[in-house]
DNA sequence: TTTAGTGCAAAAGTTTTGCATGGTC
DNA sequence: GACCATGCAAAACTTTTGCACTAAA
């Protein structure tokens, strides 16, 4: 199924309309496995040339939160991050030195995650996980 | 040993002085364990009765997040939520309803890290991991 | 006495909102 | 055709910064 038929589809079953700017975020998102602000991905919007407003963002942001179709992170003050929930879970080790990313393949911390939550009385629902370092070049 | 000294070193292991204003912050983070925002921890302050400006309390709470004994946590964007911590290393689980924070006791990923480290050629230095889900009495 | 810390107010960001217009269902 | 969604600009917030002044060490 096309990316824009696929968004389309995601849009109708939140009972949002699928507008070209919808579609537009949910591309972008696709193209951040590790989220983005919204302002990068307003940025990226009109650095491919969509005339999408910054409101229009925040909103499609805020809607597709509350659908459940992105989480919304947030690493430093006053700045939040959005992520596509779907997208395939995996975690980048990112060098310190030179900013090679190696994006891990799989993420296996579940039986880690999921003893931590009956440890705890927790149901997690969501992990996030950055490790950096030194590079074999650089150490 | 009265919460006023226990303040006073811990400001003073962190290489700061020991003013009125960085004691009272830390008083209302100790009567907030699951954490205030900015604005929260000044308005507790003045309802106190003290007069701390606005940017001291951030200021001062950005001192102490550089020192290690607080952590900054963001529940909803916009707006950073700060909460007292030991200065060991460590991991929180977050309720997403309720905001609950549960501190790890400790962190048993190093094993983990090793292997990651092992496999791709890195020298592990540094990792951050957020954990978030329902907490028993919101799920 | 030295130097870090404070208060105030202004500035810099991010996020939200009002309203007329345009596009989707 | 009804009504949701957009764009723009202004407003509301949170956070940071500059500077003169105060107080801790």
């Amino acid at each position: 199924m096309p990316t824009v038929q696929r968004d389309g589809a995601l849009l109708a079953d939140l009972g949002l309309r699928a507008t070209p700017q919808r579609v537009a975020v949910l591309e972008v998102l696709s193209g951040a496995p590790d989220g983005a602000t919204a302002q990068e991905i307003h940025d990226r919007l009109r650095a491919r040339g969509e005339r999408v407003g910054l409101a229009t963002v925040y909103r499609t942001l805020a809607a597709l939160t509350e659908g459940g179709a992105v989480d919304a992170l947030a690493h430093r003050p006053g700045e939040a991050c959005y992520r596509l929930c779907g997208s395939a879970h995996h975690h980048n080790l990112v060098c310190e030195r030179c900013n090679r990313v190696v994006e891990l393949a799989e993420c296996d911390l579940e039986p880690w995650l999921a003893r931590l939550g009956d440890a705890h009385g927790f149901r997690v629902t969501r992990h996030s996980v950055e490790v950096a370092g030194l590079c074999a070049d650089c150490a």
